[in-house]
DNA sequence: ATAAAATACTATGACAGACAAAGTAATTAT
DNA sequence: ATAATTACTTTGTCTGTCATAGTATTTTAT
């Protein structure tokens, strides 16, 4: 195990990853990231292009909004907030993700044919 | 739950479902495609043209050989054998898929920031 | 016997999510 | 002063999946 998580494996979660951190609190594009890398401890290299463009993404499905942060102590941050619809949609990706998870294993794992 | 998988939730798993599958015995495509639509009750509708793509793939990096079935009785059966370098790969390939799902689990069920 | 449906395989083009690479600009560390 | 980090963004490419279509044989229904 070389410590690095194919991008396919997780394709179609990235969303479902943001949505989830910002159920918490707001945050910014960078601070996301930063948080990803620090909770996988690096192993989950994705990249910052990628989140950008699921931000877009949910942004234009109305789950999430964007709002600038204040610029008077440092530089400019760009925060987003998790919408009603934003909530709503997490939990329906979390069910079908189980859902899915138990359809793979059956796939996987069973023994007949 | 309307009974359907998003193909972005499977994407990358094909190739290990299908050498799951030729772990047991060899196949024919049409068998293996038929076989996954069985197995998951027709909730994970993935296209014949998916699983054709996938045996190409298989066959090129050497995790499976062709051969023309017995064509006495009845059609042209294009059946499927894994190899050994095909074994190691879905070896990994799990092994791959459990250690994303931990990682995956950190990131979605994790309370702390 | 004939038509319809299922079996079985294949090719082509489009789509979308992730990535690579590069860039801009401010702040902080050395 | 310079380099590194923070912070955001754009453009083009890659790849797995899908939509669509097609060919040909065999089985089932009428």
């Amino acid at each position: 195990m070389e410590g690095r998580i194919s991008a396919d494996l997780l394709r179609g979660h990235t969303d479902t990853i943001v949505l989830g951190i910002l159920l918490k609190n707001d945050a910014y594009g960078y601070q996301i990231y930063k948080s990803i890398m620090d909770r996988t401890d690096g192993l989950y290299q994705l990249k910052e292009a990628t989140l950008y463009s699921s931000y877009k993404r949910l942004e234009k499905e109305a789950c999430i909004v964007a709002y600038w942060g204040d610029e008077s102590q440092g530089g400019r941050r760009k925060y987003y907030r998790i919408t009603d619809k934003g909530r709503v949609q997490y939990k329906q990706n979390i069910a079908d993700w189980e859902f899915t998870q138990r359809i793979l294993n059956r796939l996987l794992k069973e023994e007949d044919d």
